[in-house]
DNA sequence: CAGCTTACGTCAGTGTTGTTGACATTCCAA
DNA sequence: TTGGAATGTCAACAACACTGACGTAAGCTG
């Protein structure tokens, strides 16, 4: 009955029976929803000549600035190959900035320059306004519960990822 | 306070403040949780030389028996040619029949075969199996409230294939 | 120091999935 | 019946992922 209290795991809560017609419909609206969820940030990346992959780039170079090209593709989880030739394009047109690192020289750590946030601003404004309008539209007890399906649904390495972003940026 | 009782929209809730990091912790789940969403299917697919779209057709083929390829197209958003091909490889595979429309002949309903069913079966045991544990973990209130945010953050046109859908397997 | 490992970049080749363009068939309505 | 709209197919191309192989520079370890 009580909503907290359990430290880990299920285990509780064995009254949640769930069909599958339920679950069918969870899937479909994963679906549907991250049709959303890229469509704002894809038409403004079609008329520059971007995809989504170097969306995903700009973005967690934004958030973590100094971050190196392992650390982008662990978080990524494409391979250096697929990743470089995203970064070689923003580099090359000025958006990201490579710096060779101080203490490792083999490391390369990323950095947005002035027209790479203005970038990132413009696909994020895009995305957080439509899930503004979703977090509004669903009511507030709805956003925990939308974070807390999604948490539970990320492989652990993803679901550690997603913490330490978290807490870089709180 | 009442958490029910406003018939559409916005409007209520105003207490819902949202800073930028709640919002980008928001589009940071989403991305990670979709990895996670289709880990499961792409390990089986690519074993098969299918690839994400080919489950996609079956799920919907699956779920909306003799519908059209027209559609389809509708519901997945992709192009008519992009889908013929899919179409064509699982066709010529034996996982999916398609029948000239009695009415209009210009149409082709699809179905899934024995072994369509077999392969939808397969993948969607994956991907449920996924959401189950990722909703028992969450809690059963955390449900509503995914199921919410998702349909908020869906285009208008997906909304209404999504509501669709539901209805027809209900 | 020598040799192994790590971090990064690159070249070449392949596969899936999306796109546009052109075209055949079928239906329907003027 | 003829012309336009709808439905579906074939062909070619672009984006982006992948594997595999290789090169270079730098760090680490015995």
């Amino acid at each position: 009955m009580r909503d907290t209290g359990m430290g880990a795991g299920l285990g509780g809560e064995s009254l949640l029976f769930l069909t599958d017609e339920q679950l069918r419909q969870g899937i479909e609206a994963m679906f549907f929803a991250y049709r959303g969820f890229t469509a704002d940030p894809d038409r403004i990346l079609a008329d520059l000549a971007y995809g989504r992959a170097h969306h995903r780039a700009v973005h967690f170079i934004n958030r973590a600035p100094g971050t190196t090209v392992n650390n982008l593709l662990n978080i990524l989880g494409v391979t250096k190959q697929s990743l470089n030739r995203v970064l070689r394009t923003l580099i090359a047109d000025g958006l990201v900035e490579s710096r060779v690192g101080q203490h490792d020289k083999r490391e390369r750590h990323l950095f947005l320059t002035e027209d790479g946030h203005a970038l990132e601003q413009k696909l994020s404004d895009a995305q957080r306004a439509r899930m503004r309008t979703a977090f509004r539209e669903a009511g507030p007890d709805a956003v925990g519960g939308f974070r807390r399906v999604l948490e539970a649904m990320m492989d652990p390495e993803m679901r550690r990822a997603y913490a330490r972003l978290k807490e870089n940026g709180s």
